[in-house]
DNA sequence: GTATTATTTGCGCAATTAGTTAAATAGTCA
DNA sequence: TGACTATTTAACTAATTGCGCAAATAATAC
């Protein structure tokens, strides 16, 4: 990620986007199981149809999901595993991040400024 | 990420979104060079000190950089480097997309469907 | 103190987005 | 064919967001 020509950051930022919003790591972590179709991941996220479909065509445009019409219903299922290792990364990442909250707020405890 | 709790969902989210916008990603990209302050990141990438600054500031709420006053400037430095390894693993996701995308396209080469 | 420079913040605007309902499309079955 | 179910798309709303301008804040120098 050295010298990224501008159109390489787009495409970067718009793949960390389609990775940005919580119904959409619920449908990956549910996925994550096994294939579902829109109605099941629309009932277990508790949402509409409609929402889910939506949600479902941007994860597949960016290759993360894979679409599989089968009978008059179309299942999902992950295209790239490769996301639960970023979400790996990430939780970690925040993990750090609370901890170094908490001991920051350590340093304070008992001195009422907190 | 197995069972993941709504609010850890959303943290997760929080902070992919914090990774999703080309602006915050050239600031994370000149900042591995070096540390630098705001004017100098506002000029390289073609903005106000305004904007730059409250990307600055969301970046260091999610632990992605650090901030340190020195005279009257404020020079911020990466906090957590491994923002590069996520880049990196979407670099090849992307990578990969592109080359499904092109072999997907090579079937119908010459067919007259393209 | 004032002046100067750097950064942050308040406000408004334009564009985007997650969500809904309703209509359109696609597939199955009688 | 028509009835039924599942999915997608259109239209709309409310909320969010990136940006610039201008004012406020902070730090240095005179």
């Amino acid at each position: 990620m050295e010298g990224l020509p501008d159109e390489a950051l787009k495409q970067i930022a718009a793949y960390f986007q389609a990775l940005s919003e919580p119904t959409r790591l619920q449908i990956l972590n549910l996925l994550r199981e096994k294939e579902r179709n829109v109605g099941e991941l629309a009932q277990l996220c508790g949402y509409t149809s409609a929402n889910i479909s939506r949600h479902l065509t941007l994860l597949t445009q960016h290759g993360l999901v894979a679409r599989e019409s089968r009978g008059n219903s179309a299942y999902y299922r992950i295209a790239d595993a490769s996301v639960y290792q970023l979400c790996d990364l990430v939780c970690g990442n925040i993990a750090r991040q609370h901890d170094r909250a908490v001991k920051g707020r350590a340093m304070f405890v008992g001195t009422g400024a907190v």
